[in-house]
RNA sequence: CGGGACGUGGCUCAGUCUGGUAGAGCACAGCGUUCGGGACGCUGGGGUCGGAGGUUCGAAUCCUCUCGUCCCGACCA
């Protein structure tokens, strides 16, 4: 592709309303424009990326035996009335009527499409185990779309979706579409880790993400030193507490601790560590109360609540409703002869003569118990974990770090099936919901991580296997004969080996031409110039590195050809891997 | 939904408080000089100051409404 030709738009400044590097990137570097909040054009560059991404993704779906198929984006209201979604969904899903007033919706994901289609054509346990995916444009009005291609409303998926027999089969399939991701992501150059995750709205029994690490994720991993265990914040855990210590039980002390409300506050004023106290959070699990004790150095994990009440939302109540619910003013709640349920984390069962609010303003007791002053409905790990803890497999020390999801797999179960009544016939003649898993890649959002990881102050650092172009053939004269020849030549000559190379012909100073290079991100980079006329030399530089070499212009084909050759096959992946 | 900020040429922004009829840099077009890390000079084109209404002799500037954009928050007691 030739430089002068191309729609390439590259910013000198950055645009205020980008916030984050990977948005501000590639905006500058004319990958993106946007039309909308959260809706932007692919500009060929960028979509030269998303397409290279998507090709990985296909050819590793394939290998593992999924089926390609493209799902409609326009879906009827009905389908989603007979999986409940229609009322449970919300203002994410973009509703509209068409000419006849029919109800429709603009797909934010397929379960109900597809599995409306494999209830109608496939009838028998010969037919499986099926694995279909998509990779399509899906539409989720978010609250608050934010940093490009990182949280659109408008965003290109791959959706993947299998339908087994029984649970053994569905369990294999899991691992395969497991094996896929890590091979997708290690094939795109990223540095990712698979982690234990909440299975959310989607439902169903576990699920793995797959985060790209970076400082500046959204989400937080939790990831063990020495063993492979890795989770999600929403669902790691740590070592569960050794039993309470034995000893006296000292009896209850009321303590005035004026105008002390937080938990550090109350620690310094009595003298003693947060860890010896306990915090009373009220949240409405539904809108119904529920009161939950952490110690004082930890903070609860809503998530992990929300599973255990098996509520759909839970929220922390406010000053206000925690007033009228109990007539105690936050600060000074606590589980002694509080009038709301109880739910305990783990770590408080084992505690002993402990500081807890009193009930009462301005007050709270010494010596608090567990068992004798209290007892909590429920006791579980609710809390989120910290670096203090232990990894809950092998009990080295835990690292925190930030990643960013770019894929997620879930083993559903009958889910779907069942409310679709979507069922096969297995050997017996016996009627059964098919097993189902769903996959999902964010392939637009994987373009914003992969330049989150990977970039530096001059722009975008792409990992070779994703770069929108292998390399870019920079004519610093394009009004010299002999170098613009010799520029064309490398050009065509590494376009006739199959490479993706840009032409940079434009009639621009060259620190222009270096600047855009370095800004698009491209692998290599080839400079013609005058140490042709010069020397006979023609340099390359790769822009990860850094690293520079003179070539004679004769071999220059040849040895950069080489070059992609073996970078390439440093992301390839044997088949017995 | 709540809170904050901002809408001035393609981009980044000044001018708004204190009303007097629109500016800079970059980008774009032409000419000349330049040419290995975003050059320089001269000339030129381009803006109903987001929109509507109002106040005023006069509004980018003051008032009201409206649309859009960006950021923050979903309360750790």
């Amino acid at each position: 592709m030739r430089f002068s030709h191309l729609l390439l738009p590259t910013l000198k400044e950055t645009p205020t309303e980008a916030e984050v590097v990977s948005h501000q990137l590639l905006l500058r570097a004319g990958f993106i424009r946007k039309l909308t909040t959260g809706i932007y054009i692919y500009l060929p560059l960028g979509l030269a990326t998303l397409r290279k991404i998507e090709q990985v993704v296909r050819e590793e779906m394939n290998r593992a035996g999924a089926q390609e198929l493209l799902l409609p984006m326009v879906q009827p209201a009905d389908l989603w009335e007979e999986s409940g979604r229609w009322h449970k969904y919300g203002p994410e899903l973009l509703r509209f009527t068409d000419r006849h007033d029919r109800p429709s919706c603009l797909g934010p994901t397929h379960e109900e499409v597809i599995t409306d289609l494999v209830r109608r054509e496939v009838h028998s346990y010969r037919s499986l185990p099926l694995n279909l995916y998509q990779i399509q444009t899906k539409f989720r009005d978010e609250i608050r779309p934010r940093f490009g291609l990182m949280r659109g409303r408008e965003f290109v998926m791959k959706d993947g979706y299998s339908f087994d027999a029984t649970e053994e089969a569905a369990d294999r399939t899991y691992q395969k579409m497991n094996d896929a991701y890590h091979r997708i992501f290690r094939r795109c150059g990223l540095r990712f880790r698979a982690v234990e995750a909440d299975t959310g709205s989607i439902g169903g029994s576990f699920s793995h993400e797959f985060m790209v690490l970076a400082d500046t994720g959204e989400d937080t991993l939790v990831i063990c030193t020495s063993c492979r265990y890795a989770a999600n914040m929403e669902k790691a855990t740590s070592q569960a507490p050794s039993a309470a210590p034995a000893g006296e039980l000292r009896p209850l002390e009321k303590v005035e601790t004026p105008g002390k409300r937080k938990v550090a506050a109350v620690a310094e004023f009595l003298g003693i560590s947060p860890r010896e106290l306990v915090k009373t959070m009220v949240y409405l699990a539904d809108s119904k109360p529920v009161a939950v004790l952490v110690r004082g150095d930890h903070e609860v994990q809503p998530v992990k609540l929300k599973n255990l009440l098996g509520a759909v939302e839970v929220e922390l109540a406010t000053d206000q409703q925690v007033f009228d619910l109990t007539g105690v003013p936050t600060g000074y709640l606590g589980p002694v002869g509080l009038k709301l349920p109880l739910v305990m984390d783990r770590e408080v069962a084992v505690l002993r003569n402990v500081v807890a609010g009193a009930n009462e303003k301005n007050y709270h007791l010494r010596n608090v118990n567990p068992g004798r002053d209290f007892e909590a409905g429920q006791v579980a790990d609710l809390r989120m974990v910290t670096v203090a803890d232990r990894c809950p497999v092998c009990g080295s020390e835990l690292e925190l770090t930030r990643g960013i999801e770019v894929g997620h797999i879930f083993k559903l179960g009958i889910k779907y099936s069942q409310a679709l009544k979507a069922t096969f016939l297995d050997a017996e003649g016996k009627e059964r919901p098919f097993i189902m898993g769903c996959y999902g890649i964010g392939v637009s959002r994987t373009i914003a991580a992969a330049i989150e990881q990977n970039h530096d102050k001059d722009g975008i650092i792409f990992p070779l296997p994703i770069a929108p172009f292998q390399a870019v053939v920079l004519n610093l004269s394009p009004n010299d004969g002999q170098i613009t020849s010799a520029a064309e030549s490398i050009y065509e000559g590494l376009r006739q080996q199959g490479f993706e190379v840009l032409l940079d012909d434009r009639d621009e100073r060259p620190g222009s031409k270096f600047k855009d290079a370095d800004l698009i991100g491209v692998p290599f980079r080839v400079t013609v110039g005058r140490k042709l006329a010069e020397q006979g030399m023609v340099e390359v530089r790769q822009r990860a590195d850094g690293h520079t070499a003179d070539l004679p212009f004769a071999e220059a084909v040849e040895r950069l050809a080489e070059m992609i050759r073996a970078g390439l096959a440093r992301y390839s992946i044997k088949n017995d891997e």
